[in-house]
DNA sequence: AAAAAGTTTTAGACTCATCTAAAAAATTGA
DNA sequence: TCAATTTTTTAGATGAGTCTAAAACTTTTT
């Protein structure tokens, strides 16, 4: 079994590496991680002997198929964990996170799938994330961020891409969330801000909105 | 807040103390926790120094109010919790203890009560053990060992001492469950062992079962 | 009341995960 | 191209929690 600190370096490495298709910088793993170069340099060296990632010095890393599995286990049960506390306990999408956090690390493969039946198998987490099966599957999202559409599209809210308290409070206070259908009315060429119709309603959203918003188009 | 090792050896010496009720002694410490004498010192020295017990030098530790506090509040989640796994999840009651021995340890208020309410505010665990209320209020049992009754006495069975696998697992096997209705009909002088009267059937059970079932008597 | 036995504490070492400071390698750019 | 800058790694230290071995204290036995 993995520590808690090796679980959440594996997350991590999984996340960047769809940004960084070439192996994930040390420095870009410290950000990440709010820690600092030289922890990580540690870390990896663990990881490497473990073979969980494949390193090279001043290389980057990548995760080998054993660390990608047990990334994705860990980001089963963290969204499998999101789902239960919004939906059962009556938690807000925005305050699951630090929890979830937690109870990602708790080891049982049975709870983590009789927690699955429980939810009905869920697809996605309550901010649109696909939530992986037992086998590891995901659901590849086909989805654009809502800033890659033009005047007169229209699309369904599926997802956000920031998820912090702070941007999911901003969608609550102007009514947005997920399966909401989106019309683009205008598009500002200046500043990339949109107006948007939704729930019959006329909005003007910022850019940095719309590039934190996933869309699926119609 | 406090480590999970802390809050480990705050739950022992909890359970502990209703045993030895002058103090618990470092090596009752480490035969409960499964460590070494020297590691129980070091640890009653950390406890110390944050006021979460009271201790002299080879007088053993009692809990303060805080370290009291502090303990009930893990027992609290683990007993909810392994209501969780029992009654949400399907899990077995003999299953459920290790997953719970991590679950106690996710640190958040509003999930402990949200499970609680979820739950709704059950009294006892699935071995008949008192859950604390989110003020740390417990209904201290009204219950005796099935081996302190006598010949013709008849109780319900509400509880279980050991709680281990092996013992629920022989439970499960001779039908002996919470709620069910036990008559003495015969006690051994010699063995102490018991014929008693169960759902219709007549059953011979040992001293060592007799003394892991807790009854209360009508 | 000593000696023996048992219990508890101290001293020093180890691992994991982190840090700071400095050295080494890679990249940028004049 | 080679000096400056940035990135990454190494070296050595720290703290939590554990260990072994030995010393110190208590209790029991004779």
């Amino acid at each position: 079994m993995f520590s808690l600190s090796e679980e959440n370096y594996l997350k991590a490495i999984f996340h960047l590496e769809t940004a960084y298709k070439s192996g994930v910088s040390t420095n870009a793993l410290a950000e990440e991680m709010q820690t600092k170069a030289s922890s990580v340099t540690d870390m990896i060296k663990r990881l490497s002997d473990k073979d969980l990632v494949n390193y090279k010095k001043y290389q980057g890393v990548k995760l080998s198929d054993a660390g990608k599995k047990a990334a994705i286990e860990v980001i089963r049960k963290h969204r499998l964990w999101e789902v239960f506390l919004v939906e059962k306990l009556g938690f807000n999408w925005d305050e699951v996170h630090e929890v979830a956090e937690q109870l990602e690390h708790i080891k049982s493969e049975k709870l983590t799938n009789e927690l699955d039946k429980f939810l009905e198998y869920p697809k996605r987490d309550p901010h649109g994330d696909p939530i992986p099966d037992s086998k590891g599957n995901f659901s590849v999202a086909n989805r654009v961020l809502l800033s890659d559409l033009d005047k007169g599209e229209t699309g369904i809210c599926v997802g956000v891409k920031d998820s912090s308290a702070e941007f999911l409070q901003y969608l609550d206070k102007n009514n947005i969330s997920l399966g909401k259908e989106i019309n683009i009315l205008e598009k500002e060429d200046f500043d990339q801000s949109m107006l948007i119709k939704m729930n019959g309603n006329q909005l003007r959203i910022s850019n940095q909105i719309s590039t934190n918003l996933f869309i699926k188009t119609i």
